[in-house]
DNA sequence: CCTTGACCTGAAACGCGTCCCACAGCTTAC
DNA sequence: GTAAGCTGTGGGACGCGTTTCAGGTCAAGG
């Protein structure tokens, strides 16, 4: 491998001088530029980008942790971080977690070994003020409300967009609303704010039997829909177009009058059911991550949720 | 930022017995070991994971170029790359391309600077033979049959699968057969497998008003089914489980009687209309793309699709 | 008693750019 | 005329580990 010394040596000028020419900078003469190009690819010299990153110190390389590497939700997130990065110049390393907060840890002590300039986990299991801690490390950002903990985050602001949706469900006249959750309430901020507009709009906690919880994917709309129908749902706000479109599915395949249905994350699922759904705008959530995570902005951001509202035909 | 020096010279030790009880070797004495990790400790010292990039002369970082980042078909092969990157110690760099070749040639670019260890095209719109001489570079993998052209590759072998598939629809007697094909079979092999397979079982070419070109999601099922109902198809072949769903759901929003149905990559939508499908091991694809770039492996590495056959009731 | 070799430790080169500082030559300004 | 300032170049320290090689100690084998 051909180094700067070599092309120093090679062309009678100096190291410093090559690397002005490898810059781009001035004080260069044109003569000494061209000559010096000439001997770099005479000797096919690129220089070493390991090498750069230590002498200037950054890697330009920004870590994103994610629990699942190919769940639609993560994906989105990872769009969004992907080409915002790719705007300002930085790389993106995936590290997969599998939700194993040994890894998150592993990951942390590498932004600390300056591995990267900058960690966004998508989701995380350490205790976020864990997490928060290790900001001494360099910079690290949650996609998720960090609640009272300061750390830099990136997530959607779901309360007015839950209200809106409760709002029209009510408007509308349903009365035995089925609610499909993520996670746990107490465990998922997701979870517990669809939960807490229910409460606050209908005015009365989520009835049991139509609260369905752990739906991530199709199938366990369609696993759900047996639940509502026994239990005579009238209505089913999913956490995800596709899951509604599994409870949707599994109405039609037993020839089961439809419930009214709405979903969230506005895929292309929902538009083609008519039905209506939220957008939370996962893209614009990782593009914020991005501005966290190399310094470009600092703080919380909130990216307002969207309720899309559609009419039922079906 | 202290490094390995200050260790040495708080430690009393030299920079060599530092590097030794940093690397866990042997040659170091307990008590001089024990010593030297508590001056680590107390003065917070971790290695530069860039300066041992440099010195050690890798990045163990694999660079993926992907067309599409959220793309199922794309997420699903980074998922094997990166699970199987996790296992060997690598991380994947994500590189978005957009299908430019412009970017493409950057990132050989940058692997010829060592940014990476070994470079994963998941896609190329650079011509093969550009690719193949970049080699020279370091370690580039194609994820397509690359003919006649010796470069590292990694693809799904779609030949024997489609064969079985249309000789499963001929011999269920189906008549009209629609093909709905990725791209341009003259452009994608994939879609010349599906027509070439189509011919030889079928022993004539697809009809032009049967066949449609450049399906990507459920959205263009939903179209082209316009497209075959209006031509009398009694079956439909898509290049997409949830594709063939679109197709479907285009029948049954507008009540007509339902063609037969098939798929390719065994998502859940087909298990759930119970159509058949072919499964083409993207993620075994992704595994052995890794083991070609990190060199775990050479050559060409074909991986078997599986047709899977289903009853069709719907 | 001498050789062989495992065990410890250190000096210094190496991987490769970047950047600060110094200095020479030449021009513009007052 | 001379100080001030810009241009063009070079020297060398710096960022930070890894690794080779040399040298010394000490115990086992012959």
């Amino acid at each position: 491998m051909t180094n700067i010394r070599d092309i120093a040596r090679e062309s009678g000028y100096s190291v410093s001088t090559v690397s002005r020419v490898l810059n781009h900078r001035k004080y260069v003469s044109p003569a000494v530029r061209d000559h010096i190009e000439q001997v770099m690819q005479q000797l096919n010299y690129v220089p070493n980008a390991v090498a750069r990153d230590l002498s200037s110190g950054h890697t330009k390389k920004i870590g994103v942790a994610l629990a699942m590497v190919a769940h639609p939700y993560y994906t989105t997130l990872v769009k969004g971080i992907t080409k915002a990065a790719f705007e300002e110049g930085y790389q993106v390393t995936l590290l997969p977690t599998d939700y194993d907060a040994k890894l998150e840890r592993r990951y942390l002590e590498q932004l600390r070994q300056h591995a990267f300039d900058g960690l966004i986990f998508t989701s995380h299991s350490m205790p976020i003020s864990e997490i928060a801690a290790a900001q001494a490390f360099g910079p690290v950002v949650v996609c998720q409300d960090p609640g009272s903990v300061t750390i830099p985050a990136a997530f959607t602001d779901r309360q007015a967009s839950y209200h809106e949706a409760f709002a029209w469900i009510r408007q509308a006249g349903y009365q035995r609303v089925g609610l499909m959750l993520p996670r746990d309430p107490n465990v998922s901020a997701t979870a517990s704010a669809m939960v807490q507009a229910y409460t606050s709009v209908i005015g009365a906690a989520p009835a049991a039997e139509l609260t369905w919880i752990g739906s991530m994917a199709y199938a366990d709309g369609l696993k759900a829909g047996a639940l509502f129908a026994a239990n005579g749902a009238d209505f089913v706000f999913a956490n995800g177009d596709d899951i509604a479109l599994g409870v949707h599915d599994y109405y039609q395949q037993n020839n089961l009058p439809l419930p009214g249905l709405m979903g969230q994350e506005n895929q292309v699922s929902s538009a083609l059911l008519g039905i209506s759904t939220i957008d939370h705008h996962f893209q614009a959530v990782g593009r914020a991550a991005l501005a966290l995570a190399t310094g470009a902005k600092t703080g919380q951001i909130k990216i307002a949720s969207d309720f899309i509202a559609r009419p039922y035909y079906c």
